[in-house]
DNA sequence: TAAAATAAGTCAACATGGCTGACATATTCT
DNA sequence: AGAATATGTCAGCCATGTTGACTTATTTTA
């Protein structure tokens, strides 16, 4: 670090002026975000990863772990939509989860095409322990910041994304809700 | 998707009860939080990601763009340092970058070891194209939301990311107020 | 001034997790 | 019976992360 940069802290929370703009001719604060959005996502993952790299695992595997344990019983193909990715990718994963039992796999009774997945009681273990270190992040963050209740930020983030996300989001975030 | 979810979208915001569980033994919302940060970040990323697609580059490349922008003169080590990545990592797409002309290198002044970074005009306009729909998707969710300024947001971000790392945000953050 | 430390760059090799297109199997729908 | 669907699998490509070893130029230091 070479540039001098004093003076930089104290200012950044002070009333935003309006026309206040970056090297970019954007607004400071908006070009603030942008990282924020970067680092914050990153540290955010950071502690799961370490737990996944101690199992072998990779971020790939985590989802497939958050998102069976969402939604018990969702198929292969709800899980390939919601993650946007192919089954290629997908199965890679998944078959490593179903070999180590964290995923278990049973027949639709109605549609014997369809398996449904499942978290066996060692996957759910897994699934906690790596969300755990997120919830207690977001669980300080809320303690240390002046944002109250989560519930504007994550109006807010609803907000970025796509249309299409938002309807696989509400579907998935009503799960528990539904029998 | 071949399950009941109705009754689902109305509940979201409601005024949060305590003790409202999901199928972890976790608070509902805390979970929906952690999607909210895989989707937002995902959908957050996916409009430069197509800009990036069409000049052949890749999120590693927007990623140096990024920062040699906001920090115009850093050195390659102090690039190294916030992104996080290795040296080998690094040198793939700084070279794509400085051979096709986007980055800039110059030797210091007075340690001529060690060369500064820069955008080239070119480099700039495209750190340009890259960042306006990420700062047109805040715009728009800040119009949408109740959220009022991005102040509190960013406090709460700013929460989530780990001590190092908040130093690197914070010196490269004033970037623009340093002479 | 000689030796050590630093900044940058390079090489080979490897892992993860995206992608594609083609194709197989079982099952259900028309 | 034939079409459509859900899943699984193969081979191979690409981007981007990793390691460790080593070079070169330059500056610092003992």
């Amino acid at each position: 670090m070479s540039q001098d940069n004093s003076e930089t802290l104290s200012k950044k929370h002070e009333t935003p002026q309006i026309g206040e703009m970056s090297s970019l001719g954007l607004p400071q604060e908006l070009v603030e975000a942008v990282e924020l959005m970067f680092f914050a996502y990153r540290d955010f993952v950071s502690d799961p990863d370490t737990i996944l790299e101690s199992h072998g695992f990779g971020r790939a595997h985590h989802r497939v772990l958050h998102f069976v344990g969402r939604r018990p019983g969702m198929s292969v193909s709800e899980l390939l939509h919601i993650l946007s990715i192919t089954k290629q990718s997908l199965s890679r994963v998944l078959k490593d989860l179903i070999e180590e039992k964290y995923i278990i796999q049973e027949t639709d009774e109605h549609d014997r095409r369809i398996k449904r997945l499942l978290l066996s009681p060692k996957g759910q273990k897994l699934h906690r322990n790596l969300i755990d270190p997120q919830i207690r992040r977001f669980q300080e963050s809320l303690a240390k910041s002046e944002i109250g209740t989560l519930e504007k930020w994550q109006e807010f983030m609803l907000h970025l994304i796509n249309m299409e996300t938002k309807i696989d989001f509400m579907d998935d975030a009503g799960r528990d809700k539904v029998p």
